[in-house]
DNA sequence: TAGATTGTTAATCGATTAACAATC
DNA sequence: TAGATTGTTAATCGATTAACAATC
């Protein structure tokens, strides 16, 4: 699980589109690949996949190419998706319903067991996945007596940053936030953010431009 | 509102967060503010900030810095943001949901008018924004009869996949693409991905190492 | 005017691509 | 073995940072 050297960000940006790729080759019953094939497939050059992987250490075959079930596996190591993480998600409203219910992630390893919201009767019946459904005013009880490794944060602003030194003292390591705001947090907890609107607005600026 | 240049996609990928910065610091009454300033509240350089406004003209003056709503008006227009986009979401689950009712991206511009789905009858009671249900069905003669700018898929890939040649048929160009796929359109139609389970991934690489 | 700060050029750094020797 | 393709070094390209003259 120790990295070898230090990785630039960009390559592990595009090591989810590498598995991604690799999965759904394995489906289709793919047993090899060459950085070429794989390079005419997902648009990057063969160059860039060839270095890309060997950060990592030698996963090809000379004159083979690359077993694709291994390459799979291998950069699941590196993502960490051959863990379990124990995650909840703040803000029970449509978006972090959306979270808790996506099958996908729970598939991958992230078991959500917990939801809180400011105001949890409301959405009592929304709630489906195996998830419990808990006041936010329980979080920082809840922390004390469960091991959480990720929170997905879907509150707005202003919650989000009330909620996150919550967590960081309960010890979550992993914040997914989707608030629109940058978040402070020491450096042991680990931020990674999906800001909506900046996305469109990106969009936005390609439509026109 | 055509471009000068080429202008690289690092810097216009900056541009929302300047945006969103910039706005706070009007909310918060701040008239003027300088590179150097600026560049620490960020956590980014001045000379970025400085060669990122410079792509598109001198918005500030020297010796007095950048008058901060003017700037905030000028990444504005330079991101689209001074027009308004006739906008239609592809699925009706609870993330479709979520952006259907998200009124940050109304007040910027981006008029949901319409949610598609499979199943228009399930979903009838959630849907509290102005935007009408309509059965995927009817999308293609939607979209003879209205005008649309940009459509959110928010639909599972195999259903992404035969959707999105109807929107680029209709005459959509701008797609915002939340399924867990790559997206094939001409080059006159822009994709903008959100890819929730590789961020997820990109989390938990960062919480091993 | 003097001080401050931009706009912009030059230097550095990092990432991507090309090339090819190693090797399966 | 011969052919194919990796692993890896070197070359190129692009983006970031530093520096400073221009100027408000």
């Amino acid at each position: 699980m120790m990295e070898q050297r230090e990785i630039s960000k960009a390559v592990i940006n595009r090591l989810p589109r590498y598995y991604r790729y690799l999965g759904n080759l394995m489906d289709s019953g793919v047993e090899r690949i060459s950085s070429g094939e794989l390079s005419r497939i997902m648009g990057v050059t063969a160059s860039q996949i060839r270095q890309d992987l060997n950060h990592f250490g030698g996963f090809g075959q000379q004159g083979y190419g690359y077993n694709v079930q291994y390459l799979h596996g291998e950069i699941a190591k590196i993502l960490g998706l051959d863990r379990d993480y124990d995650t909840i998600v703040i803000g029970a409203g449509r978006l972090g319903q959306a979270i808790s219910n996506y099958v996908g992630f729970r598939n991958r390893g992230f078991r959500i067991h917990a939801v809180f919201d400011r105001n949890p009767g409301k959405y009592k019946d929304l709630i489906n996945s195996d998830a419990k459904l808990y006041s936010t005013d329980e979080l920082a009880d809840y922390l004390k007596e469960h091991h959480v490794d990720i929170a997905a944060v879907t509150v707005p602003s202003e919650a989000a940053k009330v909620i996150v030194p919550v967590l960081v003292k309960g010890g979550v390591k992993g914040i997914w936030n989707f608030a629109h705001t940058d978040l402070d947090v020491p450096d042991d907890v680990q931020v990674q953010s999906v800001h909506l609107s900046e996305s469109l607005m990106q969009l936005s600026y390609k439509i026109n431009h």
